[in-house]
DNA sequence: TATTCAGTTGTAAACGTTTTCTAGACAAAG
DNA sequence: CTTTGTCTAGAAAACGTTTACAACTGAATA
């Protein structure tokens, strides 16, 4: 009845319909398609040419049911409205089409519920691997994927899974390399404002900091260890916290570009001027970095160097049925591009806050 | 064999699981999930118990083979890294989560090779609708969608077709806006620079400024429409342009907020200063936008207006099988914000670039 | 010339759903 | 008590592929 061409629609062309036009089997056109090599050169060529006469592709709903395999790799950001992370999309899809695959993304807002839905569309899209960058999983979801035989990439978190790895980010080179700048430029007091701390990654930023000022012999002041959110919005804030405080930090390290952009802000509305009255580093160093005014000194996170890396551990963990996973964990380095946002500390004898030193 | 528990894997819990466990048919399993309302409340209690006790959700695959319908909405964006896209990605996604549909993003890169795999892509997913918000498409791709009976909406380019639908912003009341509010400051002397012209957003948006000058009584210089690529590159590269003729403009717009961030930058670069020796407008309003230093004066251009409408758009006409779209054009509202580039011209009695002046 | 073997092609059985259709069950009406 | 009608559950046929297996071909060997 379907098939019927009185209904008015455009006869589907299937495998079929090919098979049909070239005159042989649908296990041929198949085959052919799926570049079989035992299939005979004669037969082939017919394959091809009905292929690109009738315009045809295969369905890859029913060879992904009759398969297994969706051809499809699951990719789970935090917030995709954070530069970083459509930089890292783009490089992740160019990574997966290079291997055949294509993604799928989700974005969770860092809300657990909405990683429970992307959880649940990824293993429902049947992905035959997922990257998940970013942290608050419930261990119950990820347990479905192992249950599914589904690799798993994260970042940072380590796990001893056969089929989960991890991408481990060096942080600590980074920044310490942003805390050495600083302290050869004479800062010695230097606030940080991290991730929301239940992000993994945020934290390690934040110990990385502690030891890498522990490192260069300064002293880390918890008044200026503050929690952002890695938003521009909570960069802001945060830096309004700094300033409400009677002392002063000169510099202050960021645990993203986004809140160093938002610190920005929140230091062009107190017209204070960066880096004259404060040192400002960020950390990924998004494109827009290099645009912002003045220029943001960052710690550069590669996200070219973390999408293949990501892309190619998960296609070889799929692959292999048993025993350890070749790709447990991988490392991607971080190195410090200064700018223009990091300078001579302004004032080096006092650390007061000048309103606070009006008033006493 | 493959169901059989000797290979180690955990057993596949599909609708046969669920039903054997509930002691329904399978035909009741699925009538159940799907709320279809005739089956009985008792046995619908017993499936729902069954589905939770096996954790079973059904195979997107299979379901989509059948039923022809992959739940899937395409959309097509020029460029991922362009921040305006990700917000809009994230309202689509939210919009057609509302809609019971998810989301298949195509990234184009403006490259037309890029864009036909896009969209052969969406064909293969079988989506049931796709939003194209990038120009460049050959029309031999978007007959395949139509010979699939696959609803489609682009932005302002408008075309016949019955599934076919656009979305109109209304660019020239935005850039009037913008246009009249520089003229109020005494501007008289105004640059513009527009996007790809290959886009017809673009084109419209250059268009557009011209009519409003004329409207304003204001002359357009020819050496000051620029066109840019809608990229911070592009925007700087633009206003670099500028800075080299010798007759300068007072202010500039510019096709998107991406290309103002990339003319601040070349100002700064310049020593030049915003407002003070040149005003800024932009247009998108992205969240950003509000953070660059000083704040941008901008177009807004509700993304989120622009994904509901889409999506919204896109489900009712995939929805009637016959006659007219029922929304065959949407008008998406625009209106200036004002922030922080646009101030009074610097010097209203010459426009001579200050170094040709030396010169002579 | 008969037999074996390798190499290809075609047939048919999956894959996990939805959906049409048939068959019961039960209630109401004759 | 039979007939008719209204529901609802289950059986079975799709959907468009891949792939195991059977069947055929022709060449090489005995």
């Amino acid at each position: 009845m379907k098939r019927s061409p009185k209904d008015g629609t455009a006869p589907r062309i299937d495998i079929r319909s090919v098979a049909q036009h070239a005159r042989v089997s649908i296990a041929t056109v198949s085959r052919t398609i799926n570049h079989v090599p035992t299939v005979d050169a004669t037969l082939a060529a017919r394959v091809w040419k009905a292929v690109d006469e009738l315009n045809y592709f295969p369905n890859t709903q029913a060879r992904a049911l009759v398969s297994g395999k969706s051809k499809l790799l699951g990719l789970i950001v935090s917030e995709i409205t954070n530069p970083f992370f459509p930089e890292l999309i783009q490089e992740f899809e160019l990574a997966a089409v290079a291997h055949g695959y294509e993604i799928l993304i989700g974005s969770t807002n860092y809300e657990p519920k909405t990683m429970e839905l992307c959880a649940r569309r990824m293993l429902e899209r049947k992905v035959d691997g997922v990257a998940i960058m970013t942290f608050g999983v419930e261990e119950f979801l990820l347990d479905r994927f192992t249950a599914e035989d589904i690799p798993m990439i994260f970042m940072d978190v380590p796990s001893k899974h056969p089929k989960r790895s991890t991408l481990s980010v060096d942080y600590r080179a980074g920044i310490n390399e942003g805390v050495q700048h600083l302290a050869v430029l004479g800062h010695r007091r230097i606030a940080f404002i991290s991730g929301p701390l239940k992000l993994w990654s945020a934290e390690i930023r934040r110990s990385s900091f502690s030891d890498c000022m522990r490192l260069a012999g300064l002293s880390v002041n918890e008044d200026w260890l503050i929690e952002g959110d890695h938003t521009l919005d909570g960069g802001r804030d945060a830096m309004q916290k700094i300033l409400a405080l009677d002392h002063w930090p000169t510099a202050v390290m960021c645990s993203n570009d986004l809140t160093a952009i938002g610190v920005q802000h929140a230091l062009f509305e107190a017209s204070l001027k960066v880096p004259d009255d404060f040192s400002l580093v960020g950390f990924d160093d998004v494109h827009l970095a290099e645009y912002t005014i003045p220029p943001l000194t960052t710690v550069r996170m590669s996200c070219k160097d973390l999408a293949q890396a990501a892309v190619a551990s998960l296609i070889s963990n799929m692959h292999q049925t048993e025993g350890k996973p070749q790709h447990d964990r991988t490392n991607i380095q971080t190195r410090l591009i200064v700018r223009q946002t990091t300078g001579l500390p302004k004032d080096a004898l006092s650390d007061l806050n000048p309103k606070s030193k009006k008033k006493k």
